[in-house]
Parts: structure tokens; C-alpha cells; sequence
DNA sequence: CAAGCGAAACCTGTCTGACAGGTTGGGGGA
DNA sequence: TCCCCCAACCTGTCAGACAGGTTTCGCTTG
């Protein structure tokens, strides 16, 4: 993985300090050298080593502060979470793909959960689900919501790399939910999708992972319909 | 998404240059402004300019080349690749729960792929089984062959978002795919693993997407126990 | 002796100016 | 008209400087 970079110094500094993580084994919170000391002994000017630094940073392998040390960073989606708005942005993702993968795991998501959820789990997701009910006429809000129910089925899945996925397509979502929303002109189709939300709670709490599936099925058929009606093609 | 950096001049740099990218509508391969007007329209120093290019680069929402302008990036999976390894290196993720997300991903992939691929598509996946087993005496050739099929499948399903997950899981499996391959001491496991991939791109071929569904699982089962066998918890 | 305070040492963020070397477009010569 | 070559432009890297923020450790004080 470190062929990839080199053919320029900051590359070469990328893959050093990389491999510098890997041999003595940091951990997150971790601190790396300064910039001085690595300029110092990669034989380079703290331009490189900054910019190297950055590079990482970006990626969420490292965090850096003004003043601190870099440490090594606890994973995080925020980078691929722009990633994927780029992607859309430049077409060369589409919402429709979005869903299908967001469906895809979603339903592993959900069945996961329903057998892995604690009580405590079980009980922040009904409250989310509750919230989104509460939210009916404040859309921002129910959207906040949405998102934070599905981030919390996530992490009741006890599989990080759910949690990273599904918040990497939040970003992109926050974007396009309220063209979905205002294609559920009803009262009775926006009540349905809030009902539907609050049935996979009750689903996963009560350990019903076939249930908890085909509801989210559900849930992500009736998205799309409505993502159609909107006319994304 | 723009006051997650800000704080910083290198931030609101980020935040600028993505803004101009997205309000000018730019595509891939367009042309950026060079780093000395972008200092001067924005106030700052070259010195953060380059930083910020840094960081979109690292995430290769731009892409940079010595002489040549800062260009606007095709997506790509370089560095999803890395924030996986760092999350695999650091303890944040195990291997079981990467294979989790790639059996679920690949049973949906086998399944579009069977339904969407083309003549061309299939006779190249075909064409990578075929080499597998033609490379049973080689590991790394097989390995090689083995992620260029997965990666093959996950183009044929023409969802970009499925070949862009499989490509940031392909450089943590490299590393752990020779483990695997090590459980498998027999003559008939091995082979067993290798026809499993021939009768997958031959269900596939046929347009089969149930057939094909049935020996992914197959297949992730088998392999997921034999990383059991090798002692990963 | 312990707790707390403050200054020195250290570190990152940003700026300036400089120069080597790669890239590109346009003008002049064949 | 075509091709070549140079000037203008651009990026990569370096050195040195200074403004803050952070850490550490010894000294003072209770």
C-alpha cells in the first residue's frame, strides 16, 4: 500500500509515518512525533511532513490540533461521507444506487440488530421512533430523527462497519430526504412512513429479526416509489 | 458540510474550493484555478492553499500532478482502502465483521450482476474463475485473480457504489486472504474453493441470479469457516 | 510536605521569498 | 502548413520567521 504514494516526497512521508503507526502498533489517542523531529528524520522540511499530516488527516488516520501532538484518530465517516457527495454531485453515483446499497445493508442492518440489540438499544430506537412521530409537522426535525434512528439500528448491529457506511451516505441524504418528503403529500402516506419506522423498532425490541426485515423492505420500497414520483430517473 | 472544517484557514480553504467545485458545476478532469490565484482570491497564503489541495486529494476529490493544474477526481477507492486498514490495524474492526459486510454486499452484487451484465461481462468473469484455477499452484497469482473476479462482479452489477466497496475491502483482504488460503491444506478444499467461483461466474452467465445468490453463501460460509479454523476470533 | 502557580520549552498554524523542474501554448522558422 | 522550441506558467520543496496554544517542571505558598 505504500508503492501507491511514493515518487514525491510527501508521498514517501505519507507511507513512513503510516508505517510508523503500523510497526509500534498505536493505538487511537496515540501520540506521533512532532513535526520537527519527523522533518528531521525522514530528511525533509516540515512542508513535507506537513502536508503529509494533512494527507492522513484527511482520511481520519491521524487528528491533528493546534498546539497538541497528532494522535492517531478513532475512525470516523465524515471523510467518506464527502466522498460520496462528490460522487453524486459529478454524477457518477446516482440516489437510485445509493438505495440500493443503503437497502441492501440496511436489511442486515436491521436482523443483526433484532438479534444483538441490548435493552438500552432497544429503547433509544423506540424513542427515536417515538421523536419522529412527535416531529410530524417539523420536517428538519423528523429528518434529524430519521437519520438518528437509522444511525442507532446501525450501531445496535455491533458492526462498526455498518455504523461507517451508513453514516457516509448521511451526508448525501440530508441532500435529497426532503425531496422525498415533499413527494408524500398525504397525511396517510407521511403517517405510513412514520408508522413504519416505529413497527421496526417495535420489531427489533421485541427480537423479531423476519419481521424487523420485511418491514424495512417496506420501508425502502415505498422510498424509492417515492424518489420516482419525484422524477429522479 | 463546510463548517466541519472551518476553525482554520486550511478549513475554510476546503470549504471554498469544494463550494467552487459544486457551484460551477465542474466534472471530472475539469481544471482548477492555480494555487496563486486561489491564494489571492481567498486572502490566504500558497502555503494553505497546497494544504487544503492536500486534503481533497487525499480523499482524491481532486487530483494532483507537478506542473499540470489541480484537476477535479474520478471516484475512487485508494483511500477508503486505507481507512479501512488503519481501522483493521488499530483494532476498531475485525475481519469477521468485514466479511459480514462483503457477504452481504456480494450476495446483492451476484444478484444484480446476473440480471445486468453483459455478453462481454460475463465471458470476463468466466475468464478470471478460469484462471483461478489455472493458478492453483501459484497463491498470490490465485489471490490476484480471486479479488480481480469479486471486482469483476461488482462491475457488472453497474452500481459504482458496489465496485467502490469492494475495491476499499480488496487492500485489508491482500492481507488476510493468504490466512485463509493456509486453512485450506487439502487438495479437495482447495479445489472445492476454486469451483465454487467457476460454478458462481457460470450461474451468472446463465442469468441465474438465485443459483448464483446460493453458492455466494456458499462460498462466504465456507470461507468464513475457515478463518474460524485459523484461530481469528 | 502537598498543592497550586507560572514561566520556559515545545509545538502547531501561517506567511514570505526563493528556486528547481515539469507543462503548455504560441510564435517563428522550415 | 506543419513542426519545433522557448517563454510563461505552474507545482514541489526548502529555509527562516513569528504568533499563538499546550505541556512540563520547578518554585512558591499554604
Amino acid at each position: 500500500m505504500d508503492q501507491i504514494h511514493s515518487a514525491s516526497l510527501v508521498g514517501d512521508a505519507i507511507g513512513a509515518i503510516s508505517r510508523h503507526i503500523r510497526e509500534r502498533d498505536l493505538m487511537p489517542g496515540d501520540k506521533l512525533p512532532s513535526e520537527a523531529l519527523l522533518s528531521k528524520e525522514l530528511n525533509v522540511s516540515r512542508t513535507v511532513v506537513r502536508e503529509a499530516f494533512r494527507s492522513l488527516a484527511a482520511m481520519r488516520i491521524i487528528e491533528l490540533a493546534t498546539g497538541k501532538r497528532a494522535t492517531v484518530a478513532q475512525i470516523d465517516h465524515g471523510a467518506m461521507s464527502l466522498m460520496i457527495e462528490h460522487g453524486v454531485h459529478t454524477d457518477q453515483i446516482n440516489i437510485h444506487q445509493i438505495y440500493d446499497v443503503r437497502r441492501t445493508i440496511e436489511t442486515r442492518i436491521v436482523t443483526l440488530a433484532a438479534i444483538r440489540r441490548t435493552d438500552q438499544e432497544a429503547a433509544e430506537i423506540l424513542r427515536l421512533a417515538g421523536q419522529m412521530k412527535a416531529s410530524l409537522g417539523d420536517p428538519a426535525a423528523l429528518m434529524e430523527y430519521d437519520l438518528a434512528f437509522h444511525t442507532a439500528l446501525a450501531q445496535a448491529s455491533r458492526n462498526p462497519v455498518y455504523s461507517l457506511l451508513i453514516g457516509s451516505f448521511q451526508g448525501i441524504t440530508r441532500q435529497t430526504w426532503p425531496m422525498g418528503w415533499k413527494t408524500r403529500p398525504t397525511q396517510a402516506a407521511r403517517d405510513l412512513m412514520v408508522q413504519t419506522h416505529i413497527d421496526i423498532a417495535r420489531a427489533v425490541a421485541a427480537s423479531d429479526p423476519l419481521k424487523a426485515v420485511e418491514l424495512m423492505s417496506l420501508h425502502f420500497d415505498e422510498s424509492v416509489r417515492a424518489l420516482l414520483t419525484a422524477g429522479m430517473s
